[in-house]
DNA sequence: TCGCTCCTTTGACTCCGTCCAATCAGCCCC
DNA sequence: GGGGCTGATTGGACGGAGTCAAAGGAGCGA
């Protein structure tokens, strides 16, 4: 589920972000399209340090805190989506279909789980008067390369 | 959903768990014993600091590290359960019937909701190979105070 | 009651995320 | 094509949450 790293990013990948970022209503500033394009050239769920620290090994060095602000504004617009994966770091990825996340518990490798409706609210609630907005499930236990070496130990 | 915070433990609340502690296989120390008669008398879901500051207040005092160790311990015997809300803090609450949480995102109040199957994993996931232990569910939306002060301000 | 073993406690440290203020650049309008 | 406004970026500093390691203390079986 994790994609490779890109090794590199392009002017077009770079220039093709920046459309996007103005047709979702905001400036294409230079960090938001090689934020916006990292992200769509690495698959999988990323945490804020794991971005900059690749950008910066891209040749596009960018500080920690306007990652943070880029990322914000990604996924205010629908760009991108916070991974959540219950506490610890906040993860990021690429928008795409409303989607539910796998943890491993060994590994904690973390594996998209499609949703069998495809858009949120996918689940109710019975709270009374609340306005449900999204559900998202969390799936933990042990993927296959872990369950596996756990029955040979065993 | 939020207990009214105890003024006090009594010797009684402190040996109950006690005995709760030994049946579960765990030394009954009196920083184990504190944290649970707090999590039995405190409804609700309580960050780390909150339950180390309540414990001091009532006269408890209890380093946030034994705090810590503590819940691990609890959670580790399924005395008490973590409340799975997301990124951010982590919450505690003390164990009950497998449920999920409704959290409101103008006032962060954390709603516990009932789960249907009421025994994990309550859904399953198309993750090949893998062994699915539990299934978390977060709602997330405005609880009826804040749906209602949005619509009046709308 | 003794003594082993596990638990608690203390202090420091790392990491993640946020706040603030000054500088810079995108983009609208002329 | 150029000027200026507005919003974005940047750097430094700060606070909170969680972790680590080691020494002292307490629970509980014998």
């Amino acid at each position: 589920m994790e994609g490779p790293r890109p090794t590199r990013l392009t002017d077009a990948d770079t220039s093709g972000a920046g459309g996007r970022l103005r047709a979702a209503g905001l400036r294409a500033t230079r960090p938001r399209q090689t934020v916006l394009a990292l992200l769509d050239a690495w698959a999988g769920h990323h945490a804020v340090d794991d971005l900059s620290s690749t950008l910066a090994d891209l040749g596009h060095r960018l500080p920690r805190q306007s990652v943070y602000n880029v990322l914000d504004d990604l996924v205010r617009v629908g760009l991108a989506l916070p991974a959540d994966t219950g506490p610890g770091r906040a993860l990021y990825e690429r928008a795409s279909e409303w989607h539910h996340h796998f943890v491993c518990l060994g590994c904690g490798t973390v594996v998209d789980v499609p949703c069998a409706i495809g858009a949120k609210p996918c689940l109710d609630a019975a709270v009374p008067g609340a306005e449900i907005d999204e559900a998202q499930v969390i799936f933990r236990g042990r993927c296959a390369d872990c369950a596996a070496r756990a029955a040979v130990e065993a």
